[in-house]
RNA sequence: GGGACUGUAGUUCAACCGGUUAGAGCACCGCCCUGUCACGGCGGAAGUUGCGGGUUCGAAUCCCGUCAGUCCCGCCA
């Protein structure tokens, strides 16, 4: 059907007759000549329609609306000189058309332009009702074709390293703990159900009890939870599980991964080894289990400083077991007005966001004097003052913004507030040149965390991680005790402040894994229940084995500089978690529902 | 479940404090134009201002409700 692809014509090819197939990117019509940009994949290339050399193809060209999809045969000829156009990558040639066929039209209006040069932002909804519209155009089709070479970047850097793919079910079992599940109804089995994978987590495990040794998939899941521009309820990770690896050569094995995917797809070499920064000092110092490490403005506890003093929301946050921690603002006395500080203000809403009552302030003077609301100025000590101002190592000129409360809000509020603070002040890089990425393993997560809805403790990652054995001692009598405040070997990898993929050696002894499940709050019988097939599988011969899962669909967006996800993937959902291409999610009849067993108690109102 | 923003021609946007016939670019249709490349020129058609209700002499504009999209909180091991 073609011979050539339209973005592939160059000066080589000059004289010959090619065919090409494409759509229709523009029309210029000159009366006498009529050009015609012609795109495919490979990019555009000018057709030019003279009437002395093919009556029928001009009067067809004369025509020709947009989108049109064609076929042209021709020749290939140098421009006229003063017709070279260098922005183009075809654009030293053009192909005389001989004859035109139009193999299919466009029959009333576009819903939007779709031409390689129009960059106009089209309402998302619009995009999504009329996908295959949207991926014929220019960002698109890169940000697809930039996923395709991140896992290919992948695949090649793990077939190299002796992983291989497998494919795990996506009809399982649900399971407890974590995220609501898809559910779907099993005909056969009247009234049992089976979920959608929210990960690959037990299987690729199982995989290793199997004697995969090393495993990969890029492998779709599944989370029925409500959307963000970077959550969609089905997305795609970079799912890894490894057998007989320490923690340390996990990560080395992950970085050099990620710095083949960077070097193939953005031509960028990352330096070796990634930082790393205990779980415990991430909170500490940025409020935050992924830091966002570019800048500065870090966090600092002064709770020992002010306990006790006559300012009762710093002295009470201390002695109620809180903290009080401070952001130092270099320069903010100048770039934070009071009214963006107080209720009202920017900078307190996104503190107030986070959960905080507001934000206390102290701006610092010439001279080591200070000016703050009376209530924090007349109960400050010189020595207190003094040792606030060495601690942050403010200068004349910062301000100090402190959060006070129970240390979980403090973090998060004070967190948002450095992050905002830094994107207000300009601190964010907002290139991405190759320092810019930024890199780094937050390690040494805590096991769990206190849901106290629930009143008990969760897994923090997943309640497979294996504990550290540090904390974990040898003697199996003292596992229920010392569980609850252990650490994990577990890993995050953090990038530009994103969680990038995360990971842990996994528990692979039978006894372990029950005290694990006993300790989230899942009795013996339920556990022998709900992961007998596991608890199973490790005591038949086990390998110590472990593994990382990527978000790839948040990966190729930080590659493609997006912002949602949904940018990267081909047919993604609404925020409403609807398909506007095909309607669904949508009804079906009430003959499936009565072969699946299933009543629905849905009403309008 | 909650908060915020957006919705005007096919599309991207405009329309000031509520006041004349809701405008412009691109797309579309017609005519002109032989070297453009976001071609150019002339003309034309195109609107349930998301939908429903209310306030008003008068509503794209104000109010209430609703639908859709987006961002965020909750939620997401």
């Amino acid at each position: 059907m073609r011979s050539h692809g339209c973005g592939d014509l160059r000066r080589e090819v000059i004289g010959q007759s090619v065919q090409l197939c494409g759509w229709v990117d523009r029309r210029r019509d000159h009366g006498g000549v009529i050009f015609v940009d012609l795109r495919d994949r490979s990019g555009t290339v000018q057709i030019t329609v003279d009437p002395d050399l093919g009556a029928e193809a001009f009067a067809l060209a004369e025509h020709l609306r947009n989108e049109t999809v064609l076929r042209v045969e021709g020749r290939v000829r140098p421009r006229p000189a003063a017709s070279s156009n260098d922005r183009l990558a075809t654009g030293a040639i053009e192909v005389l058309a001989s004859t035109i066929t139009v193999l299919n039209g466009v029959k009333g209006n576009l819903p939007f332009q779709v031409s390689v040069h129009d960059d106009e932002s089209v309402r998302e909804e619009l995009r999504l009702r009329h996908r295959y519209l949207d991926l014929r155009r220019e960002r698109m089709g890169r940000n697809l074709r930039l996923r395709h070479r991140t896992i290919q970047a992948a695949r090649r850097f793990l077939e190299d390293e002796g992983f291989i793919e497998v494919e795990t079910p996506i009809l399982t079992r649900s399971t407890p703990e974590g995220a609501r599940d898809y559910l779907v109804p099993s005909r056969v089995n009247g009234g049992e159900w089976f979920a959608l994978p929210q990960s690959p987590q037990l299987f690729k495990q199982l995989l290793m009890v199997g004697g995969i040794e090393r495993y990969y998939q890029v492998a779709r899941c599944f989370r029925d939870e409500d959307l963000r521009a970077d959550r969609q309820p089905e997305f795609t990770q970079l799912d890894m599980e490894m057998s007989f690896l320490e923690e340390e050569q996990i990560l080395a094995l992950n970085e050099r991964m990620i710095a083949a995917i960077w070097k193939a797809v953005k031509g960028i070499e990352l330096p070796l080894p990634f930082p790393r920064l205990p779980w415990s000092e991430a909170m500490e110092r940025y409020g935050t289990d992924r830091p966002d490490t570019r800048y500065g403005l870090e966090l600092v506890d002064v709770s020992d400083i002010v306990a006790g003093m006559g300012f009762k929301v710093f002295a009470g946050a201390v002695a109620s077991g809180g903290a009080v921690k401070v952001i130092a603002i270099p320069g903010g006395n100048e770039a934070i007005s009071n009214v963006r500080i107080k209720p009202g203000g920017d900078v307190f809403a996104e503190a107030q966001t986070a959960g905080a009552g507001g934000l206390a302030f102290i701006r610092v003077r010439e001279g080591g004097t200070i000016d703050s609301i009376g209530a924090i100025k007349d109960n400050l000590s010189a020595q207190r003052t003094a040792e606030l101002l060495s601690r942050t190592g403010a200068l004349p000129g910062t301000l100090l913004l402190f959060g006070a409360g129970d240390t979980a809000t403090v973090n998060k509020a004070l967190d948002r507030v450095r992050q905002f603070l830094a994107r207000e002040l300009g601190l964010v890089p907002d290139d991405r040149a190759n320092d810019r990425w930024n890199f780094l393993w937050v390690v040494d997560f805590p096991m769990f965390g206190f849901n106290a809805d629930e009143d008990r403790l969760e897994a923090l990652h997943h309640p497979f991680c294996a504990p550290n054995p540090d904390d974990l001692g040898a003697d199996p009598a003292a596992w229920g005790e010392r569980l609850p405040t252990a650490r994990a070997q577990a890993y995050d990898l953090v990038l530009n402040g994103l969680e990038l993929g995360g990971g842990s050696l996994r528990i692979h002894d039978s006894a372990l894994q029950r005290q694990v499940l006993k300790t989230i709050g899942l009795p013996p019988e339920e556990a022998d229940r709900q992961f007998g097939f596991l608890l199973e599988a490790l005591d038949l011969g086990a390998p110590p084995h472990g593994g990382i899962a990527f978000g790839l669909d948040r990966m190729v967006m930080l590659l493609a500089g997006e912002e949602s996800i949904r940018d990267t993937i081909a047919f993604p959902k609404t925020q409403q978690a609807r398909c506007l291409l095909t309607r669904a999610p949508a009804d079906v009849s009430a003959q499936q529902l009565e072969e699946l067993h299933v009543a629905s108690t849905w009403s309008d109102d």
